[in-house]
DNA sequence: CTTTCTCATCTTGTATACAAGAGCGTTGAC
DNA sequence: GTCAACGCTCTTGTATACAAGATGAGAAAG
């Protein structure tokens, strides 16, 4: 998929950030990069380029590029916008999904019900993706879709920790349960509703995971 | 504020896609592009893969860029995503804005007022846009402001035909005195439904140019 | 002792040179 | 006459070279 050689950088320095691996507020200098994946800066400075127009990277004209620091803040904000796009989206595809929709649909629905009995958080954890774009699919509306799978991707480091909370990959699955059960039924707002309040409590575990990170830090200080 | 080359060369090129200078589907030479601006490729390219990441041109790996056609449908898509992003926009600025937002807008506002009375349709498109603005600013979340004037820019070309319909400058206006007075008064839900069908409206409306369009074209043939 | 100005160095931005894959026409075989 | 394979050319992708602005250290002045 991924022909050329910045095409290649761009999703391992992306996977860095994402990863953690490159911190939030590091500076990306281009040199060190082409040594470090021992290529010329011309392919590292088209892949920040493309990270920057996707806001994971800031490029301060003349002075590098950093990785984003969004602030806890703005990944609440974040988590709102992706709720409402959710909320649609289950909106649009309870009103539009077809019998293929349907199907796959619940055969990630179940995907998601083994992982989750099993208490496999990582399995869980790709077949809620799954899930989601299941659902993103079911909207039959290729731009939200599209959308909804850029912001989700961006959501991930943050959604990934909080699987790790007691007891919310059990919650979330039964979140799903009636989130389906809206969908195959047709109810659109009934459907929007859930997604939306499914997403949002991931904004607010997110700010409980933040708060207590910072006590935490003062207490360690 | 464009410090360097490739970041004027990059709105250049997508003034020139959004204007309509560069056709949809129309073939993006590096090399022309470069002798076209007087300078080298590499800018030129670097222009295009953020114009790439953004969605405006199609970057096929070793076989150029072009660029992008989203046709009509995607274009509905697109609006329905404003209108949601919109209306959520006024529902959160209903709950959350400040005196200056307030006043902001109230300007805004009558400045498309005065354009409206007047019948200007090019002095209304952009105060318009102004209070748009003002409105994503008053939802207080950077990031919807962000997604909303980014969608709201890529809509630009489609929602400046529909200025031209019959009647729509003052229809339009009418609709953002009652969406002023729904946020001004805190009702966040009715300032979303309101938001929601001042777009959806626009989409319809895009629909229906597209459908005559066609049709004429038919004609033509 | 502090502050500011200047100069050296380092990094980014742009141009050019080189490599390699894609498209296309021609030629040869069936 | 048609189809396929070969090779040429043209374009993109990568490396290197060069230009120019930003940063920081040091010197000089207050």
């Amino acid at each position: 998929m991924a022909a050329t050689t910045f095409h290649k950088l761009r999703d391992e320095i992306e996977n860095g950030i994402v990863t953690g691996t490159l911190a939030p507020g590091e500076r990306l200098d281009e040199v060190q990069l082409a040594n470090r994946f021992g290529v010329s800066r011309t392919p590292i400075r088209e892949a920040l380029i493309q990270l920057g127009a996707i806001g994971l990277v800031e490029i301060r004209p003349r002075r590098g590029a950093v990785v984003v620091d969004p602030g806890p803040n703005r990944i609440y904000e974040m988590f709102e916008v992706m709720a409402e796009l959710e909320g649609m989206a289950g909106a649009l595809a309870a009103r539009r999904h077809a019998e293929e929709d349907r199907a796959k649909l619940l055969a990630a629905h179940e995907k998601c019900e083994r992982s989750a009995t099993s208490g496999d958080t990582d399995a869980y954890y790709y077949d809620n993706e799954r899930f989601h774009n299941a659902i993103y699919e079911a909207s039959h509306s290729g731009f939200l879709y599209d959308q909804c799978a850029a912001l989700h991707r961006r959501l991930r480091p943050y959604r990934r920790l909080q699987l790790r909370v007691r007891n919310r990959m059990k919650v979330s699955f039964s979140e799903h349960t009636r989130i389906v059960e809206a969908i195959l039924a047709g109810e659109a707002e009934a459907a929007r509703d859930l997604l939306r309040s499914h997403i949002a409590v991931q904004g607010d575990r997110f700010s409980d995971l933040i708060a207590s990170l910072s006590r935490d830090e003062r207490k360690a200080v």
